[in-house]
DNA sequence: TACGATAACATTATGATATTACGCCACAGT
DNA sequence: ACTGTGGCGTAATATCATAATGTTATCGTA
């Protein structure tokens, strides 16, 4: 287990006890959530739960017959509701590259994070290297632009893909 | 004019000979895909120069509706084939946060670019800048990860709006 | 407990983006 | 002219996301 700061971001071995990921990340966002007096609802940590299963991103209609197959009525605007509220809190991060979600493995840190998604199983790792974010927001200042957010998605190989 | 290796990429005086710019990437455009033995069909020729009368990112849709204005009988392939085919050669990029296309500024170069995208006037650059892709290169490789493609798109304010 | 305000949610419909499938036609090479 | 290929037209459909409207649940207050 990492820090409780850091959670679940990189390539994982391939046999962790995937179920303490999850949990981990659900006590965190009750956490985050109380101390913001925001609500966690049931809807809302299905969702997060439902993301954080995989450590692949999911799409939001991936979500949905998940959350369907339950027995929950469900339709897209339930699930786009709950993943707003989720990105909001910064529980989840949305890659636009893929149109899926993810779970974030700093939740209640800021910043947009960094993501390497491997193509060949679709796993999805999360760095929140200064490096990058400097090297950014210098190129960026060098131009006179002021960021406000960004989004880097890098695509490749992860590390066991890449030797099979 | 800047050079011909790197054009009209980053953000433009208020008035510019708009007209030049569109021309030239024609023109390199071209030159490229003659080079290279493909053919710029006038469809595709036609979409290049669309996405290339705004320094503003445009969406399929977007330039379908430019296209259906002029006579072309076109409907959505139309579109995505040309949009592929440019993209293929290096003529056009993504930007996949906002589902939209821009001109690559540097056409017959290989990488994948930097873009900065003003959320008040719509307006896009290009980087291309090597401090970014070495920060992103050496932190995908501390997590063992082999990168193929790269998505940066930073969304801010360009030095305009950023005083209005 | 009852009340009113607000947040969360259900439901239906629709908008926006992207692709599949199939067939025709133009053009280059022979 | 024949033929193979690539490019394109067309219709249908898949996929992703939001709008609009009304209902239900929750919370603070009395």
């Amino acid at each position: 287990m990492n820090s409780p700061q850091e959670r679940n971001g990189g390539f994982l071995p391939d046999r962790h006890d995937h179920g303490d990921c999850v949990e981990a990340a659900l006590e965190e966002a009750i956490a985050v959530c109380g101390d913001r007096g925001v609500r966690l609802t049931p809807v809302r940590r299905r969702v997060l739960e439902i993301i954080w299963q995989g450590h692949r991103p999911l799409g939001a209609y991936a979500i949905l017959e998940v959350l369907s197959g339950e027995g929950h009525s469900s339709a897209p605007p339930t699930v786009y509701r709950a993943l707003e509220f989720l990105l909001t809190q910064g529980l989840v991060h949305r890659l636009s590259s893929l149109n899926a979600f993810v779970g974030c493995s700093r939740p209640g840190h800021p910043g947009a994070g960094q993501f390497l998604l491997c193509t060949a199983c679709g796993t999805a790792a999360e760095l929140n290297d200064p490096d990058i974010e400097r090297a950014i927001e210098h190129g960026a200042a060098a131009e006179g632009f002021v960021c406000r957010d960004h989004t880097v998605e890098i695509s490749g190989l992860c590390p066991r893909c890449r030797e099979a």
